[in-house]
DNA sequence: TCGGGAAGTATACGCTCGTTTACTAGCCGT
DNA sequence: ACGGCTAGTAAACGAGCGTATACTTCCCGA
């Protein structure tokens, strides 16, 4: 099949490359994906991504940096924070493909290079921003801490034994539990 | 070195392989370890694993079955439950050799088998004991859900950022966390 | 004592991985 | 129109993986 031929275009297989690589790293992490899949499913040659990103590792790289923040999240009064955040993790993580890179921090290598992007990431990304948003709380950067654990946790728990749809009750559950986790007092109806 | 001989004995044999899978599975995951890291931790012969094992997933699924359940932290009573969870979590997680392999269920492979092994493991492990403690809540298991999506989150978080010791108030907002979460109105000192 | 079975070993097989190299083919300015 | 930069390709490399096989070494009971 792809009887016809497309026009050679660095920029364009670039961003083909890219946004395989995003998709596969957010479904399996960065072990359980390889250069050839990315390569399959960009239709691009394998040779490609060593040229234009170095390496699985740069492109690995580039897709963390591209990502978005949770900067989305933040936006909003500090109250319904919690809610948000439950909203996030119980349904936009896995829905939304933009948000799913969280899935790929949960269980990526202990590769040292991998390591500190992911750590970087984490830090960048999520902690940092939601330790800003708490004030100059001294906790806020523990607090973030717990909260990107239960984050991670929902993904993890959600990968092992499916991806059932959660229920208003699990929302609420959660809402509760980033509430406390935060120790925002204020609660949502 | 090692300069004299062991006695043959295949259930030390055996012994000496279960454990150095258990150990390293606990701090690497399933995917990171191979067999030839197994054998020479134990001193012995990779085709051992295979002989004794069946498989690398046969090893894994008998490490999995010896490991223990949640059940020394579910006896006691109702309301010091999120403490000790918040204790295991927070202390006793990642330093006893033996409580470490619920790190590896958070990043292990989604090759079928193990999936389905891992998948088995948190719930008879983890997730139906805490359900049962929990009594005949319809909401139970999705409590227990969230308790070990927070149990296994904090193991994520804590290898991603760095295991520093946790604080009191770490502790303390892992108790409230998982008192919301279990929904445990009673609250200790 | 000595032969057979079991414990342990060395090594090779087939595969997949990330990466690199040598090559082909298309476009564009002159 | 054509030569040269460049996008894209095919293939191979070396390493590491899980596994299987043929072999050696040891012990113990007849």
């Amino acid at each position: 099949m792809r009887a016809e031929a497309r026009p050679r275009d660095r920029a364009a297989t670039r961003r083909r490359l890219l946004d395989a690589a995003r998709a596969l790293f957010a479904e399996h992490g960065y072990e359980r994906v390889t250069v050839r899949m990315i390569a399959s499913a960009a239709d691009a040659n394998v040779a490609l991504v060593g040229r234009y990103f170095g390496s699985k590792a740069g492109l690995f790289g580039e897709v963390l940096r591209g990502e978005p923040t949770l900067q989305v999240i933040l936006e909003g009064d500090r109250e319904g924070l919690p809610r948000r955040l439950a909203e996030f993790a119980a349904l936009r993580m896995h829905a939304d493909p933009k948000s799913r890179i969280l899935r790929a921090l949960a269980h990526s290598a202990d590769d040292p290079e991998i390591k500190e992007l992911v750590r970087e990431r984490l830090r960048t990304a999520f902690i940092a921003p939601l330790a800003e948003f708490l004030g100059d709380d001294p906790d806020a950067m523990a607090k973030a801490r717990a909260a990107a654990a239960l984050l991670t946790g929902i993904s993890n728990v959600r990968r092992a034994l499916g991806p059932e749809p959660p229920t208003p009750g699990d929302v609420d559950r959660l809402t509760a539990m980033f509430t406390v986790c935060l120790d925002i007092s204020g609660q949502g109806p």
